[in-house]
DNA sequence: TTCAATTTTCAATATTTATTGAAAATAATA
DNA sequence: TATTATTTTCAATAAATATTGAAAATTGAA
């Protein structure tokens, strides 16, 4: 396959699956295309390549560096920023991760916390009990795999998992 | 905390996080209400407890039931269909992983596949099959964790998860 | 079968979310 | 310092997504 085609198909993939997990078209195939890129990109290229305004460009890749994921890079001798990906791919998925947590799980595990406190004196009250204490179970698994993740060495999680799990 | 301080709480958290996931409010509202309900609702009950329209109700109940997390029950005497969502969270929680991985993750990990066969004569081409590569490996994680979960038995899966990864 | 209740469909509409583009702010050079 | 390149901001706009509501289809009772 040509590198073009491949190219184009992979940005396009991944800004799909992106928006299907609640992560915007734009960020998913900006961090593609740095993925990919063997050099530090300015802003003009990203906006060119992608065909996208100056200001979507700006707000997604600062977007990127406050997900930790992207970093800007001085060129010598140029006086426009560039940007590299992180080609790490696992510390990738751990900085998602760790960031996903944060922002999302941390919040939830504790309105769940406070939800425990309803009233059971009626039968709805105790449904409804059981339902957010096993909620909480399952929400505590999704925040330990998270969390595994996040403080996994490089390729000792592979292999961990894969031993237990397959 | 008074039941219908809970209940509310607890509808508005869950269609706030289903967003943040690509997963749509209306969605994670009636699952949410048929969860802590005690018994069957219709249509009529969760058009007004949720304050939406006929037209949504239905085509939402459909889309769960497409899940495979809420299923129809036939009250005696009533006409009207009832509804009523799994009960069993780990169920529900298989329910979805099944789903996901089998609506989003395989299509990715065939498309990575194909991608592999990127021309490396260069080294734009080079790059581009080790980023692939490298995510490939991260996805067949994701997809074997939601697997690990499809495949689990109950309790087994809390247990084993927690005593690998604490 | 007829008729009313109920469910489904889907074009129109509203809402939410993403993107633009140009003005303002900032930074670098001379 | 003035001038120009570059970045940032954000109100306006566009695009995507969700929701409505009423007509059509279906179902069940009589």
């Amino acid at each position: 396959m040509q590198y073009d085609e491949a190219k184009e198909q992979f940005i396009q993939t991944w800004g799909t699956l992106a928006t299907q997990w609640g992560i915007n078209r734009t960020m998913a195939q900006i961090h593609a295309l740095l993925l990919i890129s063997t050099e530090p990109l300015d802003t003009d290229t990203v906006m060119e390549q992608l065909q996208i305004s100056r200001g979507n460009a700006n707000m997604t890749l600062r977007d990127l560096m406050d997900w930790g994921i992207v970093s800007k890079r001085l060129i010598p001798g140029e006086r426009k920023e560039h940007f590299v990906a992180e080609k790490d791919i696992w510390k990738v998925a751990r900085q998602i991760a760790k960031e996903r947590r944060r922002r999302e799980i941390t919040p939830v595990v504790e309105t769940l916390e406070q939800l425990k406190s309803v009233d059971t004196s009626t039968p709805e009250g105790q449904q409804f009990l059981q339902v957010i204490t096993d909620l909480s179970q399952v929400v505590n698994f999704a925040d330990s795999t998270l969390n595994a993740v996040v403080k996994a060495e490089e390729n000792w999680l592979i292999s961990q998992f894969l031993k237990v799990f397959r």
